[in-house]
DNA sequence: TAGGCCATCTGGTCCT
DNA sequence: AGGACCAGATGGCCTA
């Protein structure tokens, strides 16, 4: 089951340090140093000739006589020079590899980091993470266009669809947690969450009869959609080792607000707004943007994409917020 | 143990 | 020639 991904402790400290690509520049040096010492082969397995020869001639006349004449350029030998060269490309395009790798990883944490659902120790793999964007523009676009708001199943809806049901949960989780009154506005909403029997810490967002991820026919996902379980949510053993946790303590500085331009707009000095000891913290400050931009930027800043201070559970943000609303109705 | 996800290596292709 | 990009192969890690 495809689950949200989260980077082994080794992995985390190996891409949050910068000393990583030497050593591991080093090793993989070692590593095919080793291979490389090795006698060369040719394709056949046979020894090559230049290494038991060691001669230095970097071409030299294949001396098959048996077989028909090759068109073409001729096949260089692999001489040692040659393939000291050889190696030394190889081991540089590897490096240039695992860097542009690793650029194009920064650049999906970057989207990550902007989705309304962020976790840097829960992290959406990366198919996911597009996916999620696409429907994100998706969902935004909706708003902008037909004024649908941000705090409905709709969007849930536009964000999960062709999510896998893992993410689906996870995101649905987030934008309900920090969305309460969605799901207490209506009376019959209140009874599903009431008469949910939904089992362990799961959120219920599943469709029975549902493909099994990972990724299931889109409307089934999000047509049977049912509320999460506060109850589930309020037990701080979920929140603390629930792998499923939808939003894991908030363990860092805000993510950068989006601009609407396009481009990541980070606050260089620090903001009220980031100082203010919110029960849930909003992603995104004012930020001052042109006319145009107004509306735009008012539909962002309704999304609601949050995290919880580090020092939050799910159940003090919960009694906090919702206080005795929710109460209420799990006392029933 | 199977399956999902990942990083890395590698060879091919295209471009400068 | 060398760099960027791509896709296939491979093996490790993790979870159900």
């Amino acid at each position: 089951m495809a689950k949200p991904y989260a980077k082994s402790k080794e992995m985390t400290e190996l891409v949050s340090s910068t000393s990583w690509i030497d050593e591991a520049l080093s090793s993989q040096d070692k590593m095919q140093d080793q291979a490389w010492s090795q006698p060369a082969y040719d394709t056949m397995g046979n020894i090559n000739s230049e290494e038991q020869g060691s001669m230095d001639e970097e071409e030299e006349e294949e001396g098959d006589g048996e077989k028909p004449k090759r068109r073409g350029p001729k096949k260089k030998k692999m001489t040692k020079a040659r393939m000291e060269r050889f190696r030394a490309r190889r081991v540089k395009a590897n490096a240039r590899e695992r860097s542009r790798m690793h650029g194009l990883n920064d650049a999906l944490e970057n989207l990550r980091s902007v989705m309304p659902c962020y976790s840097r120790t829960q992290k959406l793999s990366k198919i996911e993470t597009l996916r999620l964007a696409r429907n994100y523009i998706w969902a935004l676009s909706e708003v902008l266009e037909s004024g649908q708001t941000t705090e409905g199943k709709g969007f849930i809806e536009m964000l999960c669809r062709g999510l896998s049901q893992p993410t689906s949960n996870l995101v649905a989780g987030c934008l309900q947690l920090n969305s309460p009154a969605m799901f207490f506005d209506k009376h019959e909403e209140k009874s599903m969450i009431c008469e949910s029997a939904i089992p362990s810490h799961t959120f219920n967002y599943q469709s029975p009869g549902l493909p099994s991820p990972p990724y299931g026919n889109v409307e089934a996902h999000i047509l049977h959609l049912k509320p999460l379980t506060f109850k589930s949510l309020l037990n701080p053993s979920f929140v603390s080792h629930n792998p499923d946790c939808p939003t894991p303590p908030y363990e860092g500085p805000l993510t950068p607000p989006l601009s609407i331009t396009g481009n990541f707009s980070l606050k260089q000095n620090g903001s009220p707004d980031l100082n203010k000891s919110y029960p849930f913290i909003s992603q995104y400050p004012s930020v001052s943007l042109g006319e145009g931009h107004r509306h735009a930027s008012h539909i962002h800043s309704m999304v609601p994409r949050y995290e919880l201070p580090i020092d939050m559970t799910y159940e003090s943000y919960s009694q906090h917020v919702v206080g005795s609303q929710i109460t209420g109705i799990f006392n029933k």
